[in-house]
DNA sequence: AGCAAAATCAAGCAGCTGTTTGAGTTCTGT
DNA sequence: ACAGAACTCAAACAGCTGCTTGATTTTGCT
């Protein structure tokens, strides 16, 4: 037979490798860095203790994959909404493609959820090596930061940019707060009827102060 | 002698419960309540393990001590911050008074920025039993709506109820995360005058959306 | 069929976890 | 002076932590 046939215990390795990473992000979702035990992973995900060793080295190293796939996920997903914005749309606009990954996991709840309360422990917990994606998180942050000098002008960068950070830290606030729980509770349209006006309020900023 | 003399045990004991006490807060606001280790505590505060069982019963207990006493300090402060506000100041003012405590301890560091991290750690993984606070809780929230429905006519209370609560997330935010470390660095005036904008801002909302 | 790589497994390791215990010290009231 | 309360202390406890080990099973290749 071909090389190329399915290899079934690779394929049996990939899964369980799978199962772990999973196992890990709900966990990492739920009680952050510091709650995790590697049993409850394994358990979890049917495995044995000694598979995490073998797939991935180590419990960190195996939180830190979960973790570092969960950023990715996210970071992807708002840059491609950022970027598909109109140039003649509005603040507003803006806010509600920059909200739109987290605002649509807060309605689908589940592993989207799980993924995103993982995002959010990131912003506050950095871990200490996460290298590969400092870039494409800046990335992101200029991207946002061009797209909102367009629309509003008059404010200088760094104070966009800090608008933005108070707009992302809001968003992570809510994925992780009793209060997102009690928000997805509401209609879909409602957290956006409700969340868009703050953001894009926040961006502009108070009227008549500098 | 008067019974009323000092009576040095108790004051011994007073001072080690006091040292455990702070000693909590301090890991509580660094690490979160799973990170948190009774050793740990007892070196800090040069006790013995057994002094947190002897003056708290366990160290579930001594936690929630010490988060009761942080989260009153705050609450406190805030709804003495927010009721000595004019009737004729504005929305600015509101913003700058419901910010007051949380920028204050941010410029200031030390004790009083672990206080407000502890009090920002439990609006995510808020205490069981944290009912006695609850009432002060939502007395607070209360206070502020009515203040601002004064001030912004036309939004209902609904609304603005959660936009408050965005503001205040977003300050916890600010508190946790590693921006607020970075906005500490700033001079006291700057982080008043980039952080009330935005939350005017988010009271506000959009000015051209119902 | 036979060999070797890939993966899984139960068992055990040292170290840390919160808590308990019983003896010890320090001070107060009488 | 003495009884007893208030407090501290070292030592031990069972249970959990992450991780390693050596054997075993499963699979692919020749």
């Amino acid at each position: 037979m071909a090389t190329e046939r399915t290899d079934q215990r690779r394929e049996a390795g990939q899964r369980t490798r799978d199962g772990l990473l999973a196992a890990a992000q709900e966990l990492l979702a739920r009680r952050g860095q510091e709650g995790v035990t590697l049993r409850e992973i394994t358990d979890r995900a049917g495995a044995n203790v000694s598979a995490v060793s073998y797939h991935f080295g180590s419990l960190k190293a195996l939180c830190d994959s979960a973790i570092e796939n969960a950023l990715e996920r996210y970071l992807d997903a708002q840059i491609d909404e950022v970027a598909s914005l109109d140039t003649a749309s509005g603040v507003e606009d803006l806010a509600a493609a920059f909200a739109g990954p987290m605002m649509r996991a807060l309605a689908a709840g589940g592993q989207d959820l799980a993924v995103m309360r993982t995002v959010a422990r990131v912003g506050i917990d950095p871990p200490e090596g996460w290298g590969r994606l400092t870039a494409k998180f800046q990335q992101s942050r200029r991207d946002v930061v061009r797209q909102l000098s367009a629309r509003i002008p008059g404010v200088e960068e760094r104070e966009l940019d800090f608008r933005i950070r108070c707009a992302a830290g809001l968003l992570n606030w809510l994925v992780l707060a009793p209060i997102g729980t009690e928000l997805a509770a509401e209609p879909p349209e409602q957290i956006e009827r409700w969340l868009v006006p703050v953001l894009a309020g926040a961006f502009r900023g108070s009227p008549n102060v500098g």
